[in-house]
RNA sequence: GUGGCCGUAGCUCAUCAGGUUAGAGCACCGGAUUGUGACUCCGGAGGUGGAGGGUUCGAGACCCUUCGGCCACCCCA
C-alpha cells in the first residue's frame, strides 16, 4: 500500500480497545492514590548521555534498542525506553529529595526491538518510584500496592510474584567474579549468547533458557551465598512484611534483573497467560543511581508495568467489560425548522444533564435512515422532532431498548422525563 | 539482529495443474412503509489481490526483492 501508515511495533489504540484502557488507567490511579502516591509527568525525550549513564553501556537497551537522534544544535536526544532514569532526573533536578517521595507516572516509552506478542516498538508503562527510603518497609509496601492492584483488577489468579536479592554492588561485585571463574572453566558447554554475556553481563547467564546452560549453572556458585549482611537481613524482613500481609512469592534465586542500577531487591510479577513475553511488572532497589546521577546519595527503588501486557491479561482472564454505547440519546431531526428546534433544546438538556450522553443526528439522510442510525448507536431512547414537533413546540420521546410507548410531549418536560427514567432503572 | 508462518472487499474467508468481467457471509447504502429502528424480503456500492520487479501468450496463484502482521529466539514491561 502507497498510502500512508503506522511505524512499525507502533500501534493505534482504537474506539474498541480504549475501554480496557480506561479502565486499567482508572483502577491503578485508584490504588496508588490509596497509598498516597502522587503523579509526576515527565519528557518522552532526554539527552542520551542519561539513559547511557543509568541504565547501562552494555545492557541490549543502550546498545542496540534506542531511539536516538541530533536534535539541530547536534545534541544527542533519545526518545526514552523506560522512566525511571527521567524520574531520577526530574526529582534531583527540581530538589524534590529533602524527604521521602513517593511517585508515579505513566506513559510511552519506545525501544527498537523486533516486535511480536506483548512487545511494541512504542508501548506504555506505569512507573511507581520511592526515593529517600533505605528500610524494607518500603520495598515491602511497593509490593503490596501490586498485589492490591491485581486484584482490584481481577487478575491476581493469573500472576506469581518472584522475589530475589542481587545484594549490594560489593556483594555483588564478588559474586560476579566467582561466577565467571566457574564459568569459564566449562566455556565450551556454554551457549554463544552466554559465552559473550561471560564478559559483558555475566549475571544475566543466570536466567538463561538454554537447557546445557542451566544445568551447568545447578553446580555453579550461589548468589545468596555472597549476600552482604544487611541485604539478608533486609531481604529476611521483606519477606517476613510480605508474609505477615499474605502475599504469596516465590524467591528465585536466578531472577537477576537487565538494567544495571539495581542493588539489594529485584522482583517480577509474571504470568503463563502471555506466550514468552511474561513479565507484567517487574522492578527493584536501585540505592546508587541518583548519586550516579549526581544527586545526593539517596536509596530508591520503583517497578514499571506494562500496560499493553496487562491489557492482554484482562482479556486474557477474560474479564470482560461492559460495552458501553456510544451514545444514551440519539436526535432524530427531518428539516431544518427542527434541526434548528433541536439544536437549541438539546444544548439546553446537556446543560441539565451533562452525564447523558446525547448524540445529534448530523449530516441529513431519511427519517428512516436517521432511525436506524439511532437504533446502531445504542441509544436507549431517540428523540424524535420532526416537522411537527417544531411547529407544535414538542418532542417525541422513544424507548428503543425497552417496552414502552412513545411520547410526545413538551421540550421543557424531556429532562425531567429522561432524569426519572435514568435514575428508576439504574443498577 | 536471527528463524518460522502469513498479507485477496471495512471484517472473516473462498477461488486456484497459472486461463474470459476475483466470489460468499457479516458490515455498509438504498427500497418494500412519501414521519419511526431491530426481524424478513429485494436491490446496490465496494478490490490497480500489501508494494515493486521477473518468468509466461496469459500471474492473486510460480520466482526474486521489499514493506507489514503474527509467533519464537535474543532481550525486556
Amino acid at each position: 500500500m502507497s498510502t500512508v501508515r503506522a511505524i512499525r511495533g507502533m500501534h493505534d489504540i482504537l474506539p474498541e480497545q480504549t475501554c480496557y484502557w480506561q479502565y486499567l488507567e482508572n483502577v491503578i490511579s485508584d490504588v496508588l492514590g490509596s497509598y498516597g502516591y502522587g503523579e509526576i509527568r515527565l519528557p518522552v525525550v532526554e539527552y542520551t548521555a542519561l539513559f547511557r549513564r543509568s541504565i547501562g553501556e552494555v545492557t541490549d537497551i543502550v546498545e542496540k534498542e534506542m531511539y536516538s537522534f541530533e536534535d539541530r544544535n547536534g545534541e544527542s536526544l533519545t526518545l526514552r525506553p523506560e522512566g525511571t532514569a527521567g524520574c531520577v532526573r526530574a526529582v534531583v533536578e527540581h530538589n524534590l529529595l529533602a524527604t521521602p517521595q513517593r511517585l508515579w507516572y505513566s506513559g510511552p516509552m519506545f525501544r527498537y526491538e523486533r516486535p511480536q506478542k506483548g512487545r511494541q516498538r512504542q508501548f506504555h508503562q506505569i512507573g511507581v518510584e520511592a526515593f529517600g527510603i533505605a528500610t524494607p518497609d518500603i520495598d515491602a509496601e511497593l509490593i503490596a500496592l501490586t498485589a492490591r492492584l491485581w486484584r482490584a483488577l481481577g487478575v491476581v489468579e493469573h500472576v506469581q510474584l518472584q522475589l530475589n536479592s542481587i545484594g549490594s554492588s560489593t556483594a555483588r561485585r564478588h559474586y560476579r567474579d566467582a561466577l565467571v571463574s566457574y564459568l569459564a572453566q566449562h566455556r565450551d558447554a556454554l551457549d554463544d549468547d552466554s559465552v559473550r554475556r561471560l564478559d559483558t553481563n555475566p549475571l544475566r547467564i543466570l536466567d538463561s533458557k538454554h537447557p546445557a546452560t542451566q544445568a551447568l549453572l545447578a553446580g555453579a556458585p550461589a548468589l545468596a551465598d555472597y549476600l552482604d549482611e544487611e541485604s539478608r537481613a533486609d531481604f529476611a524482613r521483606l519477606c517476613e512484611l510480605l508474609d505477615a500481609a499474605s502475599v504469596p512469592y516465590v524467591v528465585n534465586p536466578r531472577l537477576v534483573r537487565g538494567l544495571d542500577y539495581y542493588n539489594k531487591t529485584v522482583f517480577e510479577w509474571v504470568t503463563d497467560k502471555l506466550g514468552a513475553q511474561g513479565t507484567v511488572c517487574a522492578g527493584g532497589r536501585y540505592d546508587g543511581l541518583v548519586e550516579q546521577l549526581g544527586g545526593k546519595a539517596t536509596p530508591g527503588i520503583g517497578f514499571a508495568m506494562g500496560k499493553e501486557r496487562l491489557v492482554l491479561l484482562l482479556e486474557a482472564a477474560a474479564q470482560v467489560l461492559p460495552a458501553i454505547p456510544a451514545a444514551d440519546l440519539y436526535v432524530v431531526n427531518a428539516g431544518k425548522a427542527a434541526e434548528l428546534a433541536a439544536f437549541v433544546a438539546i444544548e439546553d438538556l446537556r446543560e441539565q444533564l451533562p452525564a447523558l450522553r446525547i448524540v445529534q443526528h448530523a449530516g441529513g439522510g431519511s427519517f428512516k435512515s436517521q432511525m436506524k442510525k439511532a437504533d446502531k448507536s445504542g441509544a436507549r431512547w431517540a428523540l424524535i422532532w420532526g416537522e411537527d414537533e417544531a411547529a407544535a413546540g414538542t418532542v417525541t420521546v422513544k424507548p428503543l431498548r425497552e417496552q414502552g410507548q412513545q411520547e410526545n410531549m413538551a421540550v421543557a418536560a424531556v429532562a425531567g422525563y429522561l432524569a426519572q427514567h435514568t435514575t428508576s432503572s439504574e443498577g
